[in-house]
DNA sequence: TTGTACGCGTTATCAT
DNA sequence: ATGATAACGCGTACAA
């Protein structure tokens, strides 16, 4: 099948490359009639311009790139939707790139910005200490979304960041818990690695207790399973199970995904536990479906739709030059449903 | 910053531009001890080969692309996981590119295999009806993926597909909430285009019914909203207070999305019915979250992991020349939960 | 307003 | 085993 290039277009249209090129790229030094018959023999010879050429020579290219670690995290494909749509409104085109949990963001970006003229990079998941060094190589600014603290090593001036306090909402959710009087809260917490959200949510959980006197019990504490993924239902149901099969007592679960909540809920409940007459659920994130599930779930709401919409934002400001880079830290709202409740209406477990 | 091409590393190590090319590239026909200085000064000066100028020259990719129409859908990302790890397997590359419900997946299709060098494409989502000669423009082999019948007017040796046969899936699905004693079986249904994934569903819906010889109620087919996601739980949601606004008399609700069942379970439970005591709940597709929510949702569970898998080794099998196209069905399974019973067990409902 | 010619960074071909 | 050089398809300075 023939594939026409630029200079065949040219050729058939007895016009020069440049010509045809200014017709595709709605260059202004154009005649009327040139363009729209050009226009039209490339509609009638089926001609895509190359993309990677094109790459190679521009240097402009109204794009930007979203890096996700975690496609399948409902947050994630939550706060794209909105990406996709604020881009469209600016007329930016985007590339969406998709990396294992094990690779390396910042190495990826560098080389989809050689390849691709980008603008900006958004980071969605990942991220927790990068070296200045590495970020430095990236050319074009970027923003880690959902990430609401960093290492206090890393130089603040190379990178924007948005997302909430994931410690301070943390304890917000666990003093709500105390609140209703628990004390024995067992907690499901995902990726002990240091920094991490899962630690960050863990240590908000650790200063609600230590405020409120309660002494910290580390049978309490159960960390996911590694290799089944960290956020996963599948891994809230089984480290659930652990948890009652500890023997351990306790009046509410905290479990710091909502997904993880969701796959708790299960273990719980064929154990036999009714939610929340027996025993109190929460989780953290705020994902759709928390609100739809029977009992709906009490959470830690994350801003999807207003985070999503500042980090395009923020970034297109920075790409334009209005803005320096900024650390934007959003409050998250303490959404009570219906999976806890006062724990003096619970029975007694243990 | 200093960015160095392939040139400038040539010029440090003293050689020829193709012997850096060969050292990259794992050519056979290199000194071992020049392979290993030149890679040396590639990490020393952080040099990254430019992808556009080799996609312009190169023939030949190990590459292949995952077209999704709807990442927000969990079915997909599910996919898609699958399909990550299996090109991992094989050391393809995977681009992944999503569209908005509007594009032409075609055309999308088109230019990033002119763009990138790719062996094959994916589908997954979208399709139904695309013209023989759009489909002939696709110059690599490419599979339909989730997609269990097209069109009879396409030509079938063009492309492959793989999927469940979704008109006598949904036709099981209501045959067991007829064998449960069902007779007013309300329908939630998405996408009212012509042989669109919703319709043949509707159709299997009909097909039920008709085989027990009981009327179809048009009062009982209750189509999404549009606007909002026609697979989204909000959408379950308000169209099942819709159903229960109608006055209708159900006792079951079948509808023909997981993720439509769950908003729907929440608007029945609002409305004060208990599922499946008073109505019977039925979904399709069986992501994740039906296995987990209370009660658990009796679906029909599309085989996601074997699909994925068969899908990448027939695109695969196509691009070595082992096989030709194929139209694969898959056999999906009647997934008996907790959200269905008897209709002898229910309260009477109006 | 239009056309010519060069170069973007890489790989493939052909010498050596 | 290695190097020089011609493409790849396009955008753009510059000339016309």
């Amino acid at each position: 099948m023939f594939e026409p290039t630029i200079k065949d277009i040219a050729k058939i249209c007895g016009v020069g490359v440049s010509t045809v090129s200014r017709a595709i790229n709605n260059h202004p030094d154009i005649n009327a009639e040139t363009k729209e018959k050009i226009m039209n023999t490339i509609k009638e010879y089926g001609y895509i311009p190359n993309n990677s050429a094109r790459n190679l020579k521009r240097v402009d290219a109204k794009a930007i790139a979203v890096l996700v670690k975690g496609i399948s995290n409902p947050f994630f494909t939550d706060m794209l939707k909105v990406i996709e749509a604020e881009c469209n409104k600016k007329h930016y085109s985007l590339e969406l790139l998709h990396i294992e949990s094990d690779e390396d963001e910042v190495d990826v970006a560098q080389k989809v910005i050689k390849e691709k003229r980008l603008r900006g990079i958004i980071f969605l998941g990942g991220l927790f200490s990068h070296s200045d060094e590495k970020l430095k190589k990236l050319t074009v600014p970027f923003v880690f979304s959902t990430v609401g603290s960093v290492p206090e090593n890393m130089n603040k001036k190379m990178f924007s960041n948005i997302g909430v306090d994931d410690r301070k909402e943390s304890e917000k959710m666990v003093e709500y818990l105390i609140s209703l009087g628990h004390k024995d809260i067992a907690i499901i917490v995902a990726e002990q690695e240091e920094k991490s959200i899962g630690m960050l949510r863990l240590e908000g959980y650790q200063d609600a207790l230590r405020k409120h006197n309660i002494e910290i019990n580390p049978a309490l504490i159960f960390p996911t399973e590694d290799g089944i993924g960290h956020f996963s239902m599948e891994n809230g149901y089984r480290t659930a199970k652990k948890l009652i099969e500890s023997g351990q007592r306790f009046t509410a679960v905290y479990a710091v995904a909502d997904a993880l909540a969701i796959g708790a809920s299960r273990a719980l409940t064929e154990a036999g536990y009714r939610i929340p007459s027996d025993v109190s659920l929460a989780g953290y994130d705020g994902i759709d479906v928390s609100n739809y599930i029977i009992p709906s779930l009490t959470t830690i709401r994350q801003p999807i739709e207003e985070m999503a919409k500042d980090t395009t934002k923020l970034l297109f400001d920075i790409i334009s030059g209005k803005r320096e880079h900024q650390h934007i830290i959003f409050e998250a709202e303490l959404l009570v449903q219906e999976s806890t409740c006062q724990v003096c209406c619970q029975t007694a477990i243990n």
